[in-house]
DNA sequence: GCCAACGTTGGC
DNA sequence: GCCAACGTTGGC
C-alpha cells in the first residue's frame, strides 16, 4: 500500500473563480495556476503528490467558508500562464527553461451542500493550530494536518444532514 | 473602506 | 545583509 495522502487548504476568491467555475469544468478539473508565492509554490512543487486531497476555501467571501474537497489528479508542471504577457498572472522572469511557478491539476470531489464558514471553525479544539486561523495567515496553499481535514469533512456532513 | 500582517524590492 | 518603502492579502 501507498504511504499515506498529504491534506492541504487551496485558497480561491470565487469572484475571479470559485467552485461554482470549477464544478463547470469539463470532467471538473482545472489546472491550479496564478500561485505566486514562493512558500505557496513550494509545497505544491515538493510535497504534493497526486491523490492528495485539498480542502476548497473562498476568500474575500461573505462569509469566507471552506466549500468542499479537491483532489490533486496531476503533480506540479509549469506554470504558463507566467509566460503570458497578456495574463495578470505573467512574470517577466519566468522563462520556459527556468519556469519559476508552477501548477498543479485538480478535480472537483466533493462540494459540500453547505459551506463551513470561516467563523464556526474557531473554537472547534481539533482546528487550534490549523494554519488558515492564524492571525496574518495569508498562504494560498497551505499544508493540513488529517485531524483537521477529518474534523471539517466531520462538520461538513453535519451541516448537511440539518439540510436534509 | 479600513487596516494589520505579510512578502518583495531596492538603496545603501 | 539591513531595513524602509511599497504592494498585496483578506477579515472585518
Amino acid at each position: 500500500m501507498s504511504s499515506p495522502a498529504n491534506y492541504w487548504l487551496l485558497k480561491t476568491e470565487p469572484e475571479s473563480y470559485g467552485i461554482e467555475h470549477l464544478a463547470a469544468e469539463p470532467d471538473q478539473t482545472t489546472c491550479w495556476d496564478g500561485v505566486r508565492n514562493y512558500q505557496a509554490r513550494n509545497y505544491m512543487r515538493d510535497t504534493m503528490r497526486v491523490g492528495d486531497l485539498a480542502l476548497l476555501y473562498h476568500s474575500n467571501a461573505k462569509p469566507p467558508a471552506v466549500v468542499g474537497v479537491v483532489r490533486v489528479v496531476r503533480a506540479a508542471y509549469p506554470d504558463h500562464t507566467a509566460l503570458d504577457a497578456g495574463s495578470n498572472y505573467y512574470d517577466p522572469k519566468a522563462t520556459a527553461d527556468d519556469p519559476r511557478w508552477f501548477m498543479v491539476d485538480v478535480r472537483l470531489e466533493q462540494p459540500f451542500a453547505r459551506p463551513i464558514p470561516l467563523e464556526s471553525l474557531r473554537g472547534v479544539a481539533a482546528l487550534r493550530q490549523m494554519e488558515l486561523l492564524r492571525k496574518g495567515s495569508r498562504l494560498s496553499v497551505q499544508p493540513v494536518r488529517k485531524r483537521e481535514f477529518d474534523a471539517i469533512l466531520k462538520l461538513a456532513a453535519a451541516a448537511a444532514k440539518d439540510i436534509a
